[in-house]
DNA sequence: CCGTATCCCAAGCGATACTG
DNA sequence: CAGTATCGCTTGGGATACGG
């Protein structure tokens, strides 16, 4: 282990991707680049609108994602991943490949 | 983006490695193997007894670590890391780079 | 279509005191 | 030394209703 302890940043990219809904978002917006507020609701199942408008706020606080609003009517508004978002991916990807190994120890272990 | 959302086991190793103190306890634990209690609660500033004790419980049921007790007075409890563990070290190591270079961000845009 | 506002519950965390 | 037990605060999240 080459990282010390005392000089860990491992807090500072645990506050973006925690939250309940925010790693479905991401992968989401990193497949898809853009997407708007109702194709979010819809790839997101079970998600309110609060907790969406909520999350996708905090996201775009920490530019991972900007929010493009179109004004017309009916509204129309438009959520991307920046290329700062991007560099997120290795994390993610790290967290699924050990999740899906995870997943099979937890069946073998439950079989056993 | 070759992870499919809708296949995502982000959320398995998310369930890991999230608690306020959980990184920095792992971190000290893949740093040096085997700690006795007050050893990690030294290494792990402001933490209380309560909630050092309920996230290496937490630790130990997911098998991450083990708990081993010397049954002596006054007692002698070790706490290890084991080599599903350390199969942690990449979300660490991937999430501590990010942050690493988050920091730098945060300060380039506050100087602006 | 894309949100806010309000209310409420449960989980997470901390402070403190006590124990084999 | 290595824990429990208790209490209380704070945050995260959900349900529901309303608005431009």
């Amino acid at each position: 282990m080459n990282i010390d302890p005392k000089q860990c940043h491992v807090e500072e990219a645990l506050e973006i991707v925690v939250g309940k809904w925010k790693p479905i978002i991401l992968l989401n917006l990193l497949k898809y680049g853009t997407l708007r507020f109702n194709e979010l609701k819809r790839s997101v199942p079970n998600i309110t609108q609060k907790m969406l408008t909520k999350h996708l706020r905090e996201l775009e606080e920490e530019d991972i994602i900007t929010r493009m609003v179109y004004p017309q009517v009916p509204p129309k508004v438009e959520y991307s991943i920046t290329e700062y978002g991007r560099s997120l991916e290795p994390i993610l990807e790290a967290m699924h490949e050990w999740g899906t190994k995870h997943q099979n120890r937890k069946r073998t272990k439950s079989v056993r």
